[in-house]
RNA sequence: GUGGGUGUAGCUCAGUGGUAGAGCGCCGGAUUGUGGAUCCGGAAGUCGCGGGUUCGAUCCCCGUCAUCCACCCCA
Protein backbone atom coordinates (compact mmCIF):
# COMPACT_ATOMS: atom_id res chain seq x y z
CA UNK A 1 0.00 0.00 0.00
CA UNK A 2 1.92 3.25 -0.86
CA UNK A 3 1.69 5.52 1.48
CA UNK A 4 1.23 9.39 1.05
CA UNK A 5 4.00 11.08 -0.97
CA UNK A 6 2.94 14.69 -0.05
CA UNK A 7 4.95 17.03 1.97
CA UNK A 8 3.60 17.85 5.12
CA UNK A 9 0.62 21.43 5.04
CA UNK A 10 2.32 24.17 4.20
CA UNK A 11 5.98 22.47 3.77
CA UNK A 12 7.07 21.98 -0.17
CA UNK A 13 9.65 20.46 -2.01
CA UNK A 14 12.20 22.62 -3.72
CA UNK A 15 12.72 20.98 -7.31
CA UNK A 16 15.95 22.07 -9.34
CA UNK A 17 14.55 24.84 -10.82
CA UNK A 18 13.18 25.83 -7.70
CA UNK A 19 16.60 25.46 -5.94
CA UNK A 20 17.90 27.94 -8.25
CA UNK A 21 15.83 30.74 -8.22
CA UNK A 22 16.07 30.61 -4.62
CA UNK A 23 19.54 30.29 -4.82
CA UNK A 24 19.88 33.13 -7.23
CA UNK A 25 17.30 35.69 -4.46
CA UNK A 26 19.64 34.86 -2.02
CA UNK A 27 23.38 35.32 -3.47
CA UNK A 28 21.75 39.11 -4.57
CA UNK A 29 20.65 39.62 -1.14
CA UNK A 30 23.90 38.44 0.80
CA UNK A 31 26.31 40.41 -1.61
CA UNK A 32 24.39 43.41 -1.09
CA UNK A 33 23.87 42.94 2.74
CA UNK A 34 27.75 42.28 2.66
CA UNK A 35 28.64 45.37 1.09
CA UNK A 36 27.35 47.24 4.22
CA UNK A 37 29.15 45.25 6.52
CA UNK A 38 26.59 42.81 7.63
CA UNK A 39 28.21 39.76 8.71
CA UNK A 40 26.65 35.99 8.47
CA UNK A 41 24.84 34.08 11.39
CA UNK A 42 22.90 30.98 11.57
CA UNK A 43 21.21 29.63 14.73
CA UNK A 44 19.34 26.35 15.72
CA UNK A 45 15.92 25.28 14.05
CA UNK A 46 14.87 24.93 17.56
CA UNK A 47 15.09 26.70 20.26
CA UNK A 48 14.02 26.01 24.32
CA UNK A 49 10.94 27.38 24.57
CA UNK A 50 11.15 29.97 27.52
CA UNK A 51 13.32 31.78 24.85
CA UNK A 52 10.40 31.95 22.68
CA UNK A 53 7.41 32.44 25.04
CA UNK A 54 6.36 36.31 26.03
CA UNK A 55 7.85 37.63 22.83
CA UNK A 56 5.71 37.66 19.45
CA UNK A 57 2.37 38.59 21.55
CA UNK A 58 -0.81 35.80 22.49
CA UNK A 59 -1.37 35.38 18.61
CA UNK A 60 2.70 34.60 17.36
CA UNK A 61 2.58 32.44 20.63
CA UNK A 62 -0.59 30.27 19.29
CA UNK A 63 1.51 29.96 16.18
CA UNK A 64 4.45 28.45 17.54
CA UNK A 65 5.58 24.73 16.32
CA UNK A 66 6.27 23.25 19.86
CA UNK A 67 8.12 20.01 20.52
CA UNK A 68 7.02 17.33 22.82
CA UNK A 69 9.60 16.37 25.70
CA UNK A 70 11.16 13.25 24.58
CA UNK A 71 11.45 9.69 26.57
CA UNK A 72 9.53 8.95 29.57
CA UNK A 73 8.09 12.59 29.86
CA UNK A 74 7.09 12.38 26.32
CA UNK A 75 3.11 11.25 27.57
CA UNK A 76 2.39 13.95 29.57
CA UNK A 77 2.40 16.47 27.21
CA UNK A 78 5.01 18.55 28.13
CA UNK A 79 6.74 20.59 25.74
CA UNK A 80 10.42 21.67 26.01
CA UNK A 81 11.34 23.06 22.38
CA UNK A 82 10.13 24.91 19.69
CA UNK A 83 10.95 25.71 16.00
CA UNK A 84 12.00 29.19 15.70
CA UNK A 85 9.37 31.27 14.72
CA UNK A 86 11.47 33.98 13.55
CA UNK A 87 15.24 35.24 13.35
CA UNK A 88 15.09 38.49 15.42
CA UNK A 89 14.82 36.64 18.64
CA UNK A 90 17.41 34.21 18.11
CA UNK A 91 19.11 37.05 17.25
CA UNK A 92 18.69 38.69 20.61
CA UNK A 93 19.45 35.39 22.78
CA UNK A 94 22.87 34.92 20.43
CA UNK A 95 23.87 39.02 21.75
CA UNK A 96 23.15 37.88 24.97
CA UNK A 97 25.00 34.81 25.28
CA UNK A 98 28.20 35.97 23.16
CA UNK A 99 28.28 39.88 23.91
CA UNK A 100 31.93 39.83 25.14
CA UNK A 101 33.25 38.19 21.33
CA UNK A 102 30.91 40.57 19.34
CA UNK A 103 32.50 44.02 18.16
CA UNK A 104 30.80 47.27 19.68
CA UNK A 105 28.36 47.44 16.55
CA UNK A 106 26.80 44.24 15.66
CA UNK A 107 25.83 44.18 12.17
CA UNK A 108 24.74 40.46 11.01
CA UNK A 109 22.74 38.93 8.48
CA UNK A 110 20.93 35.76 8.45
CA UNK A 111 19.21 33.87 5.71
CA UNK A 112 17.39 30.63 7.04
CA UNK A 113 13.88 28.98 7.42
CA UNK A 114 11.64 29.45 10.55
CA UNK A 115 7.86 28.12 10.95
CA UNK A 116 4.57 29.01 11.84
CA UNK A 117 1.46 26.71 12.16
CA UNK A 118 -0.61 29.50 9.97
CA UNK A 119 -2.80 28.18 7.45
CA UNK A 120 -1.14 27.97 3.91
CA UNK A 121 -2.41 30.67 1.49
CA UNK A 122 -0.80 32.33 -1.62
CA UNK A 123 2.84 33.43 -0.52
CA UNK A 124 2.42 32.25 3.22
CA UNK A 125 3.82 29.05 4.19
CA UNK A 126 4.40 26.97 7.33
CA UNK A 127 8.19 26.91 6.66
CA UNK A 128 9.22 29.54 4.90
CA UNK A 129 12.89 31.77 4.63
CA UNK A 130 13.15 35.00 5.81
CA UNK A 131 16.72 37.09 5.12
CA UNK A 132 17.43 39.22 8.25
CA UNK A 133 19.66 42.25 8.50
CA UNK A 134 19.96 43.61 12.23
CA UNK A 135 22.74 46.56 13.61
CA UNK A 136 23.12 46.18 17.42
CA UNK A 137 24.70 48.22 19.66
CA UNK A 138 23.33 51.87 18.33
CA UNK A 139 21.00 53.88 18.91
CA UNK A 140 21.52 56.56 16.14
CA UNK A 141 18.94 56.76 13.19
CA UNK A 142 22.11 55.72 10.69
CA UNK A 143 21.27 52.57 11.67
CA UNK A 144 17.26 52.69 10.59
CA UNK A 145 18.75 54.85 7.33
CA UNK A 146 21.18 51.97 6.32
CA UNK A 147 18.65 49.22 7.01
CA UNK A 148 16.35 51.03 4.55
CA UNK A 149 18.80 51.90 1.81
CA UNK A 150 20.21 48.12 2.38
CA UNK A 151 16.83 46.52 1.17
CA UNK A 152 16.10 48.78 -1.28
CA UNK A 153 19.29 48.11 -2.85
CA UNK A 154 18.37 44.47 -2.78
CA UNK A 155 15.23 45.11 -4.22
CA UNK A 156 16.62 47.37 -7.01
CA UNK A 157 19.26 44.25 -8.04
CA UNK A 158 16.51 41.91 -8.31
CA UNK A 159 14.65 44.22 -10.98
CA UNK A 160 11.86 46.18 -8.47
CA UNK A 161 10.96 49.18 -8.98
CA UNK A 162 7.54 49.82 -7.88
CA UNK A 163 7.96 49.35 -3.91
CA UNK A 164 7.00 51.45 -1.30
CA UNK A 165 8.80 51.43 2.37
CA UNK A 166 6.18 52.14 4.45
CA UNK A 167 7.54 53.74 7.70
CA UNK A 168 5.93 54.90 11.47
CA UNK A 169 6.69 54.75 14.83
CA UNK A 170 5.22 52.97 17.49
CA UNK A 171 5.66 55.57 20.38
CA UNK A 172 3.89 57.70 17.58
CA UNK A 173 0.87 55.64 17.35
CA UNK A 174 0.54 54.93 21.56
CA UNK A 175 0.83 58.44 21.40
CA UNK A 176 -2.33 58.74 19.68
CA UNK A 177 -3.53 56.05 21.36
CA UNK A 178 -2.88 57.69 24.68
CA UNK A 179 -4.15 60.57 23.94
CA UNK A 180 -7.45 59.58 22.85
CA UNK A 181 -7.60 58.19 26.06
CA UNK A 182 -7.72 54.04 24.86
CA UNK A 183 -6.41 52.21 28.03
CA UNK A 184 -2.75 50.37 27.23
CA UNK A 185 -4.13 46.82 27.13
CA UNK A 186 -6.42 47.62 24.00
CA UNK A 187 -4.13 49.19 22.19
CA UNK A 188 -2.66 46.06 20.16
CA UNK A 189 -6.26 45.94 19.31
CA UNK A 190 -6.85 49.50 17.79
CA UNK A 191 -3.84 49.38 16.14
CA UNK A 192 -5.15 46.43 14.32
CA UNK A 193 -8.11 48.05 12.78
CA UNK A 194 -6.49 51.30 12.75
CA UNK A 195 -4.03 49.32 10.70
CA UNK A 196 -6.87 48.75 8.03
CA UNK A 197 -7.30 52.26 7.10
CA UNK A 198 -7.02 51.97 3.57
CA UNK A 199 -8.38 49.11 2.98
CA UNK A 200 -11.54 49.24 4.31
CA UNK A 201 -12.18 53.17 4.91
CA UNK A 202 -13.27 55.39 8.09
CA UNK A 203 -16.31 53.65 8.40
CA UNK A 204 -14.88 50.29 8.79
CA UNK A 205 -12.38 51.47 11.07
CA UNK A 206 -15.22 52.84 13.28
CA UNK A 207 -16.85 49.66 13.12
CA UNK A 208 -13.77 47.86 13.58
CA UNK A 209 -12.79 49.77 16.62
CA UNK A 210 -16.10 49.21 18.20
CA UNK A 211 -16.09 45.79 17.90
CA UNK A 212 -12.98 45.87 19.56
CA UNK A 213 -14.78 47.20 22.67
CA UNK A 214 -13.00 51.19 21.82
CA UNK A 215 -15.29 53.83 23.61
CA UNK A 216 -16.65 55.70 20.76
CA UNK A 217 -15.98 58.99 22.33
CA UNK A 218 -11.75 57.70 21.84
CA UNK A 219 -12.34 55.79 18.53
CA UNK A 220 -13.72 59.65 17.56
CA UNK A 221 -10.34 61.09 18.46
CA UNK A 222 -8.69 58.43 16.90
CA UNK A 223 -10.49 58.96 14.01
CA UNK A 224 -10.03 62.62 13.34
CA UNK A 225 -5.89 61.83 13.69
CA UNK A 226 -5.49 60.00 11.04
CA UNK A 227 -8.62 60.30 8.50
CA UNK A 228 -7.14 63.44 7.22
CA UNK A 229 -4.30 61.94 5.79
CA UNK A 230 -1.65 62.97 8.31
CA UNK A 231 1.69 63.95 7.45
CA UNK A 232 4.46 64.60 9.94
CA UNK A 233 3.36 68.46 10.24
CA UNK A 234 0.42 67.73 11.13
CA UNK A 235 0.80 65.01 13.55
CA UNK A 236 3.30 67.36 15.52
CA UNK A 237 0.34 69.71 15.70
CA UNK A 238 -2.09 67.75 17.00
CA UNK A 239 0.39 65.70 19.50
CA UNK A 240 1.74 68.48 20.52
CA UNK A 241 0.85 67.62 24.30
CA UNK A 242 2.99 64.33 24.11
CA UNK A 243 6.56 64.70 24.73
CA UNK A 244 7.27 61.14 23.88
CA UNK A 245 5.41 61.31 20.71
CA UNK A 246 7.08 64.46 19.54
CA UNK A 247 10.34 62.54 19.66
CA UNK A 248 9.51 60.15 17.80
CA UNK A 249 8.37 62.19 14.70
CA UNK A 250 11.65 63.96 15.15
CA UNK A 251 12.85 59.96 14.63
CA UNK A 252 11.45 59.57 11.54
CA UNK A 253 12.07 63.18 10.53
CA UNK A 254 15.62 62.07 11.18
CA UNK A 255 15.50 59.27 8.98
CA UNK A 256 13.30 61.17 6.01
CA UNK A 257 15.89 63.68 5.70
CA UNK A 258 19.15 60.77 5.57
CA UNK A 259 17.50 58.73 3.34
CA UNK A 260 17.49 61.71 0.45
CA UNK A 261 21.26 60.56 0.50
CA UNK A 262 20.57 56.84 -0.15
CA UNK A 263 18.79 54.99 -2.70
CA UNK A 264 15.64 54.24 -0.52
CA UNK A 265 14.95 58.12 -0.59
CA UNK A 266 12.97 57.74 -3.65
CA UNK A 267 10.93 54.72 -1.90
CA UNK A 268 10.24 55.73 1.60
CA UNK A 269 7.31 57.33 3.00
CA UNK A 270 5.65 57.72 6.08
CA UNK A 271 2.43 55.51 6.78
CA UNK A 272 0.74 56.42 10.12
CA UNK A 273 -1.30 53.53 9.77
CA UNK A 274 1.44 50.83 9.49
CA UNK A 275 1.07 49.24 13.07
CA UNK A 276 3.19 45.73 12.33
CA UNK A 277 1.92 42.82 14.70
CA UNK A 278 5.20 41.61 16.57
CA UNK A 279 5.03 43.30 20.43
CA UNK A 280 8.86 43.40 20.62
CA UNK A 281 9.40 47.18 18.65
CA UNK A 282 9.99 49.80 20.47
CA UNK A 283 10.88 52.74 17.83
CA UNK A 284 10.50 53.18 14.00
CA UNK A 285 8.97 50.14 12.00
CA UNK A 286 8.82 49.46 8.40
CA UNK A 287 6.94 47.70 6.01
CA UNK A 288 7.28 47.05 2.04
CA UNK A 289 4.13 46.96 -0.07
CA UNK A 290 3.77 46.16 -3.75
CA UNK A 291 0.63 46.41 -5.37
CA UNK A 292 0.65 43.21 -6.17
CA UNK A 293 0.65 41.11 -3.13
CA UNK A 294 -1.46 42.19 -0.10
CA UNK A 295 0.79 41.47 2.28
CA UNK A 296 4.58 42.74 2.51
CA UNK A 297 7.40 41.46 0.97
CA UNK A 298 8.97 42.43 4.43
CA UNK A 299 9.45 45.02 6.96
CA UNK A 300 11.09 45.54 10.54
CA UNK A 301 11.65 48.07 13.21
CA UNK A 302 14.02 49.00 15.95
CA UNK A 303 13.87 46.92 19.47
CA UNK A 304 15.51 48.07 22.12
CA UNK A 305 14.10 46.28 24.98
CA UNK A 306 14.35 42.59 23.09
CA UNK A 307 17.81 42.04 24.04
CA UNK A 308 17.08 43.01 27.41
CA UNK A 309 15.07 40.29 28.29
CA UNK A 310 17.84 37.81 27.70
CA UNK A 311 20.39 40.08 29.68
CA UNK A 312 19.19 41.88 32.16
CA UNK A 313 20.51 45.13 30.12
CA UNK A 314 18.94 46.87 27.17
CA UNK A 315 21.15 47.44 24.16
CA UNK A 316 19.49 49.21 21.24
CA UNK A 317 18.82 47.28 18.02
CA UNK A 318 17.11 47.53 14.94
CA UNK A 319 16.43 45.09 11.97
CA UNK A 320 14.64 44.09 8.63
CA UNK A 321 13.21 40.95 7.48
CA UNK A 322 12.78 40.44 3.72
CA UNK A 323 9.99 37.53 2.75
CA UNK A 324 12.10 35.04 0.44
CA UNK A 325 9.01 33.22 -0.52
CA UNK A 326 6.82 36.45 -1.27
CA UNK A 327 9.46 37.97 -3.10
CA UNK A 328 9.97 34.63 -4.87
CA UNK A 329 6.42 34.40 -6.00
CA UNK A 330 5.74 38.23 -7.20
CA UNK A 331 9.09 37.52 -9.26
CA UNK A 332 7.98 34.07 -10.73
CA UNK A 333 4.46 36.22 -11.25
CA UNK A 334 6.26 38.95 -13.13
CA UNK A 335 8.61 36.68 -14.93
CA UNK A 336 11.55 38.29 -13.65
CA UNK A 337 14.00 36.01 -13.01
CA UNK A 338 17.09 36.24 -15.70
CA UNK A 339 17.42 33.33 -18.56
CA UNK A 340 20.47 31.86 -16.77
CA UNK A 341 18.69 31.04 -13.41
CA UNK A 342 15.86 28.90 -15.58
CA UNK A 343 18.12 27.11 -17.71
CA UNK A 344 20.03 23.52 -16.99
CA UNK A 345 22.69 22.85 -15.33
CA UNK A 346 24.64 21.69 -18.08
CA UNK A 347 26.62 23.57 -21.12
CA UNK A 348 27.39 20.15 -23.14
CA UNK A 349 26.10 16.99 -23.78
CA UNK A 350 28.46 14.15 -24.44
CA UNK A 351 26.71 11.68 -26.64
CA UNK A 352 27.15 7.48 -26.30
CA UNK A 353 26.63 5.10 -29.41
CA UNK A 354 25.67 1.82 -29.07
CA UNK A 355 29.06 -0.59 -29.41
CA UNK A 356 31.14 2.18 -28.61
CA UNK A 357 34.15 2.88 -25.76
CA UNK A 358 32.50 4.57 -23.08
CA UNK A 359 36.15 5.13 -21.87
CA UNK A 360 36.46 7.46 -24.95
CA UNK A 361 32.95 9.51 -23.87
CA UNK A 362 34.11 9.78 -20.31
CA UNK A 363 37.88 11.16 -21.30
CA UNK A 364 36.20 13.64 -23.74
CA UNK A 365 33.96 14.69 -20.68
CA UNK A 366 36.60 15.29 -18.67
CA UNK A 367 38.67 16.94 -20.59
CA UNK A 368 36.11 19.69 -20.87
CA UNK A 369 34.83 19.96 -17.52
CA UNK A 370 38.93 20.87 -16.88
CA UNK A 371 38.02 23.39 -18.51
CA UNK A 372 35.61 24.53 -16.87
CA UNK A 373 32.39 23.49 -19.11
CA UNK A 374 29.66 22.00 -17.37
CA UNK A 375 29.18 18.78 -19.21
CA UNK A 376 26.44 16.17 -18.79
CA UNK A 377 27.34 12.79 -20.21
CA UNK A 378 24.22 10.33 -21.53
CA UNK A 379 24.44 7.44 -19.70
CA UNK A 380 23.38 4.48 -21.62
CA UNK A 381 24.00 4.18 -25.71
CA UNK A 382 21.23 5.17 -27.42
CA UNK A 383 19.84 6.40 -30.52
CA UNK A 384 21.20 10.28 -31.84
CA UNK A 385 17.81 11.55 -31.86
CA UNK A 386 16.82 10.19 -28.71
CA UNK A 387 20.32 11.96 -26.96
CA UNK A 388 19.62 15.22 -29.24
CA UNK A 389 15.99 15.16 -27.67
CA UNK A 390 17.35 14.51 -24.47
CA UNK A 391 19.51 17.37 -24.12
CA UNK A 392 16.86 19.55 -25.74
CA UNK A 393 14.53 18.43 -22.88
CA UNK A 394 16.90 19.34 -20.60
CA UNK A 395 17.82 22.79 -22.21
CA UNK A 396 21.34 21.85 -22.99
CA UNK A 397 22.32 23.88 -26.09
CA UNK A 398 25.05 21.61 -27.75
CA UNK A 399 25.47 18.24 -28.29
CA UNK A 400 29.42 17.10 -28.45
CA UNK A 401 28.95 14.11 -30.95
CA UNK A 402 31.94 11.17 -30.20
CA UNK A 403 31.17 8.55 -32.76
CA UNK A 404 32.69 6.32 -34.71
CA UNK A 405 34.05 8.62 -37.37
CA UNK A 406 34.96 11.19 -35.52
CA UNK A 407 37.17 8.93 -33.60
CA UNK A 408 39.03 7.34 -36.65
CA UNK A 409 39.25 11.30 -37.58
CA UNK A 410 40.47 12.66 -34.43
CA UNK A 411 37.58 15.03 -34.46
CA UNK A 412 34.81 16.34 -32.58
CA UNK A 413 31.24 17.41 -34.16
CA UNK A 414 29.53 19.81 -32.63
CA UNK A 415 25.76 20.67 -33.14
CA UNK A 416 24.19 23.77 -31.64
CA UNK A 417 20.93 23.15 -30.48
CA UNK A 418 19.94 27.12 -29.89
CA UNK A 419 20.77 27.34 -33.91
CA UNK A 420 20.90 23.56 -35.52
CA UNK A 421 24.29 24.96 -36.76
CA UNK A 422 26.51 21.90 -36.99
CA UNK A 423 30.70 21.89 -37.28
CA UNK A 424 33.32 19.54 -36.98
CA UNK A 425 36.47 20.44 -35.25
CA UNK A 426 39.86 19.15 -33.97
CA UNK A 427 39.88 17.43 -30.36
CA UNK A 428 42.19 20.57 -29.30
CA UNK A 429 39.93 22.73 -30.50
CA UNK A 430 37.21 21.17 -28.97
CA UNK A 431 36.98 23.18 -25.93
CA UNK A 432 37.33 26.66 -26.92
CA UNK A 433 34.72 26.30 -30.05
CA UNK A 434 32.06 24.73 -27.06
CA UNK A 435 32.34 28.08 -25.32
CA UNK A 436 35.03 26.92 -22.93
CA UNK A 437 37.18 30.53 -21.53
CA UNK A 438 40.63 29.31 -20.91
CA UNK A 439 41.18 30.41 -17.54
CA UNK A 440 45.22 29.43 -17.57
C1' G B 1 -9.51 29.69 13.33
C1' U B 2 -14.40 31.40 10.11
C1' G B 3 -17.04 31.41 5.27
C1' G B 4 -17.10 29.90 0.01
C1' G B 5 -15.11 27.39 -4.61
C1' U B 6 -12.43 23.23 -6.56
C1' G B 7 -10.54 17.94 -6.40
C1' U B 8 -11.40 13.14 -13.19
C1' A B 9 -4.63 10.60 -17.30
C1' G B 10 2.04 13.48 -16.00
C1' C B 11 -0.30 18.81 -16.96
C1' U B 12 -4.77 21.93 -18.24
C1' C B 13 -9.62 20.73 -18.08
C1' A B 14 -14.56 18.54 -20.36
C1' G B 15 -18.39 15.03 -18.92
C1' U B 16 -22.80 11.70 -17.50
C1' G B 17 -27.35 8.12 -11.91
C1' G B 18 -25.97 2.76 -16.30
C1' U B 19 -18.61 -0.22 -18.80
C1' A B 20 -14.29 7.01 -18.67
C1' G B 21 -13.12 11.78 -22.60
C1' A B 22 -10.18 15.92 -25.18
C1' G B 23 -5.90 18.99 -25.79
C1' C B 24 -0.95 19.23 -24.41
C1' G B 25 2.95 16.11 -22.70
C1' C B 26 5.02 11.12 -22.76
C1' C B 27 6.40 6.44 -25.49
C1' G B 28 7.04 3.85 -30.39
C1' G B 29 7.30 4.30 -35.77
C1' A B 30 7.89 7.07 -40.62
C1' U B 31 13.90 8.69 -39.97
C1' U B 32 19.07 1.65 -37.16
C1' G B 33 24.37 9.21 -36.78
C1' U B 34 20.63 14.28 -36.32
C1' G B 35 16.12 17.24 -31.72
C1' G B 36 12.41 21.24 -32.52
C1' A B 37 7.77 20.78 -37.68
C1' U B 38 4.33 17.02 -39.86
C1' C B 39 1.90 12.24 -40.18
C1' C B 40 0.68 7.28 -38.11
C1' G B 41 0.28 4.29 -33.83
C1' G B 42 0.50 3.41 -28.32
C1' A B 43 0.49 3.43 -22.96
C1' A B 44 -1.81 5.50 -19.24
C1' G B 45 -6.89 7.24 -14.40
C1' U B 46 -9.17 2.49 -7.42
C1' C B 47 -12.91 9.92 -11.27
C1' G B 48 -8.90 12.78 -3.59
C1' C B 49 -10.24 9.33 0.61
C1' G B 50 -14.18 7.03 3.91
C1' G B 51 -19.20 6.20 4.67
C1' G B 52 -24.50 6.67 3.14
C1' U B 53 -28.85 6.69 -0.48
C1' U B 54 -29.65 3.45 -4.89
C1' C B 55 -30.60 -2.54 -8.54
C1' G B 56 -26.33 0.49 -9.84
C1' A B 57 -22.56 6.52 -7.63
C1' U B 58 -17.17 9.67 -10.87
C1' C B 59 -22.16 12.24 -10.64
C1' C B 60 -26.78 12.81 -5.17
C1' C B 61 -26.03 13.21 0.56
C1' C B 62 -22.70 13.26 4.98
C1' G B 63 -17.85 13.25 6.78
C1' U B 64 -12.67 13.84 5.93
C1' C B 65 -8.19 15.42 3.60
C1' A B 66 -5.86 18.53 -0.02
C1' U B 67 -5.92 23.02 -2.68
C1' C B 68 -7.57 27.98 -4.06
C1' C B 69 -10.24 32.66 -2.78
C1' A B 70 -12.14 36.08 0.98
C1' C B 71 -11.78 37.21 6.32
C1' C B 72 -8.24 36.90 10.53
C1' C B 73 -3.21 37.37 10.94
C1' C B 74 1.37 37.66 8.81
C1' A B 75 7.15 37.21 5.74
Amino acid sequence: MPVNSRPARGMRDFLPEDVRRREYVIAIVSDVYQRYGFEPLETPALENIETLTGKYGDEGHALMFKVLRRGEHEASGETDLALRYDLTVPLARVVAEHRGKLPKFFKRYQVQPVWRADRPARGRFREFYQCDVDAIGSRSMLIETELCAAVSDVLMALGFRDFVLKLNHRRLLTGVLSSAEIPETLHGAALVAIDKLDKIGIEGVRAELAARGIASTSAERVLEVFAGGLDLQRARDVLAAVPDALAAIGELEDIIALSAATSAGPYLRFDPTLARGLSYYTGAIMEIAVPDLPGSLGGGGRYDGLIGMFLGEDIPACGFSLGLERILVVMAERGMFPAHVQRGVAAVLVTLFEGEPAEEALRLASELRAHGLRVELYPEPDKLGKQFKYAASRGIPRVAILGSDERARGVLTIKDLTTGAQTTVGRAEAPAALGAVDET
